[in-house]
DNA sequence: CTATAAAATAAGGCTAACCATAACATTTTT
DNA sequence: AAAAATGTTATGGTTAGCCTTATTTTATAG
């Protein structure tokens, strides 16, 4: 049915594009920047994964997951999900360091573990960063929402989910209290790229752009 | 203080030192043989492990873990052995699959995770293996024990520890209940490194010596 | 003390993933 | 339509960890 063994790279480029756009197509670029190598390389990688069938390469058009590699992907998001629920809930890790941990985990995790581990863990929905977590056979609907950039002056919204993988991104937004659940009320958006302004409960803050990018909200109507 | 980040084969060989001989010294193609490697890989890579501090070579006498190696492969061990009893206590996994699981999981656990999930254990001190999981102040007594191969007929001993690593030899032992904490008889001991016939419970069964080293007993006396 | 077995080393090769630099192709912008 | 920006490919290199097939060194048993 599914693949047998992926390496763990081959793994984190997979999960990469269903994170990064699930669907669409993606530049080779893009995933490059994502996951911190050269596009060089990424190129190099999207051409042996093609191989592997797990995705589709047309040039100057972007990169997408066949169906297979679309499973493979949803498996790799599957097991990160539960084990930042594991980590979070039982082993009261700091929400900031949950993606780290669990991505380390994830690949090192066979399919016994993983169903035993959503059975410990009550099958669970979301993720502790707002992600729904795939079922056990792959279906998967992404959150609908849209990206806190997208907001305009005087907006309501409450955060559904947090898409930051690096720990200190996390930390910062943490630290500033934006975390699944919230509400918040965009003050002010700066012209330019600039910084929004949020006020998030009792807080005034600035954001920038491209971290607000990360933040997936649902509209209030107000 | 002691050691950044060691690869998964740099832990397999540290862990296997310790496993397979607590401060004597070993042969490199009796750890190959451990690891599945072939001996001049194995050679290649002690010199590696060498370089680093861990181990210390003398050409014909053998390997044995120098002070950092020790460290190194205690907290190797201790994070294996808490990832076992997780996997056995609460996730139900089956007692032959548990080592195997846990050694992948070893490799991908952080330090503070690894303490989180001490804490959420109750910080166990034995395994489901029977082996005693070192603290985290790096303070490990191995077990004492002889080796079920060692008994004569007439013998009667309980089982402290089972320290099969591959899956087929666990689920041979576990489906003849040779596990840990169940007491057994010696019945005879075949000549010429023949087999030895046991009664464990109330059952009569033949094993091999290759595998009754594997599995670590306690005269009582009679 | 020499013969044999065991251990070690030498030499050359392979794979997955990365890198840099440079050339080339296509798309987008002006 | 030309220029600029972006994406792709070519080429050559690196590292860790493995491999095989000799060859050499040492330990040990007769």
């Amino acid at each position: 049915m599914t693949v047998r063994h992926l390496s763990e790279s081959t793994e984190m480029y997979l999960k990469a594009m269903v994170e990064l756009s699930d669907h669409e197509m993606v530049m080779v670029p893009r995933l490059a920047e994502r996951l911190g190598v050269t596009p060089v390389s990424a190129n190099e990688m999207v051409r042996r994964l093609g191989e592997q069938g797990l995705v589709s390469h047309t040039p100057y058009k972007g990169v997408n997951l066949t169906k297979k590699g679309r499973e493979a992907a949803v498996n790799v998001l599957r097991r990160q999900r539960l084990w930042e629920v594991f980590l979070h809930d039982h082993l009261k890790i700091e929400w900031s360091h949950i993606y780290e941990y669990a991505c380390s985990l994830e690949h090192a995790t066979a399919p016994e573990v993983t169903e035993a581990l959503a059975a410990f863990l009550g099958d669970p929905k979301t993720c502790p960063r707002g992600n729904p977590i795939p079922a056990t056979d792959g279906s998967f609907k992404p959150l609908e929402g849209i990206s806190l950039g997208e907001l305009k002056t005087g907006d309501k919204a409450r955060i559904l989910a947090v898409n930051a993988t690096a720990t200190d991104v996390l930390q910062y937004l943490q630290e500033r209290d934006i975390l699944p659940g919230r509400e918040l009320r965009v003050v002010e958006v700066a012209p330019l790229q600039g910084p929004l302004t949020l006020e998030v409960g009792s807080r005034i803050t600035a954001l920038g752009l491209s971290m607000a990018e990360f933040v997936i909200v649902k509209l209030i109507k107000s």
